[in-house]
DNA sequence: CCCGAACCTGAGCAAGCGCTTAGGGTCCGT
DNA sequence: ACGGACCCTAAGCGCTTGCTCAGGTTCGGG
């Protein structure tokens, strides 16, 4: 199945996955998570994508949830590091929301394929990754709850319940790698010019 | 694992499903599938739950994909009869989504359970049985879709981009059965009130 | 020319998987 | 009293799984 659906995206995807056969084996298995799920991915399915027998898999990674723990990690940095980016941009508390969503629902919409992986995966983890992956997530609500309660202090938004408008804007941002389609109809920046104005609207101020 | 969990909340949860030993496996592949995902379920872990020996299972289903076909297909319909009576309770283009997105949100909490398993375990099931769900899907999207072309014709609802905003919409909804805890602080009225009135901020008119 | 480190493979092990089969209780109508 | 329909289990088959290990290939430095 699949030729090379599109390794994944923009810049630079996986440079810091060294040396480069890990690096193989890496996006490898992303694809292969991506498509059928942690549990119904085989270790041989994963080498046979990257050209390799099923041995080479373990002179790179401890286990098969070692890979996925890497995946996780690497893309909820690179996903938390986009939103803060955003969050620090400067502007108004509206144009820092905006921005926070639209440039958060490009990279799920760009990177969908691990963006799968790395938000519906979770679960597949052992009890101490995954502790580790829960408090990047931590931070990512606290950047968005941020911005929305200074939105509100400067009255520039009305939100009558923060933590639950923060919960909802971001599951609406992760639910858009479940769904996003490379061959459909959108482009991710075309998502994200959608969402960061149907989220505006969800905070605006009443005039 | 799991003492009783909650069964599945409120009214007759699977009474259609006959004769009672059917139903209890069912209850039990529900639980499992929701706790650790389909691939990640045995058929022994099903059986165990339900008091049996895991070759009972195959009196009553053909085969373990049998019975996730089952969970999905009672589980979309069910969802989409909560949605189809909102859109036809009557009133304004408001109320009715309204009505539809809190009752939906309601249905995907007090539910989650079940939810999870319909929601997120779809790419398990068998080509046939697949194609099938997806198109009560489409239904789903149909309805939401209906009621936002009905506001903005009335000139009630502002929504440039109708079918963006209704997927938006429903990935909103849907997620709710990913994040939300029986343990947690928010009542499923809670959640569906919140969500309503966040829906129809994004699709209000400009005043 | 050879050595050792780095990297990879073929073969395969123990365990667990979905599913089958032969047979045994239980309870009904007669 | 008893035959048969119904429902269940113990045992286990054939296969796949995650993972291992002994050994082969490649390559730079001496």
């Amino acid at each position: 199945m699949s030729t090379a659906e599109e390794t994944d995206g923009g810049s630079a995807p996986w440079a810091e996955v060294t040396p480069e056969a890990a690096r193989r084996l890496l996006v490898a298995a992303v694809e292969a998570f991506a498509e059928r799920g942690y549990h119904a991915t085989t270790t041989r399915d994963i080498a046979g994508r990257a050209g390799m027998s099923p041995a080479a898999l373990y002179i790179h990674y401890k286990t098969k949830e070692e890979l996925l723990h890497r995946i996780s990690r690497i893309g909820h940095d690179r996903a938390l590091f986009v939103l803060e980016a955003a969050a620090d941009g400067g502007g108004t508390a509206a144009e820092r929301l905006a921005e926070a969503v639209r440039s958060f629902v490009r990279w799920h919409a760009e990177r969908h394929t691990t963006a799968r992986v790395v938000q519906y995966e979770l679960d597949a983890l052992g009890e101490e990754h995954r502790t580790e992956i829960v408090e990047l997530r931590r931070k990512s609500d606290a950047v968005v709850r941020r911005i929305i309660s200074e939105g509100v202090q400067a009255g520039e938004f009305d939100v009558p319940d923060i933590p639950g408008t923060t919960l909802a804007v971001l599951s609406l941002c992760i639910d858009v790698a479940r769904w996003f389609n490379a061959q459909g109809s959108r482009t991710p920046d075309e998502v994200g010019d959608l969402y960061a104005d149907l989220v505006l609207r969800m905070v605006a101020a009443k005039r």
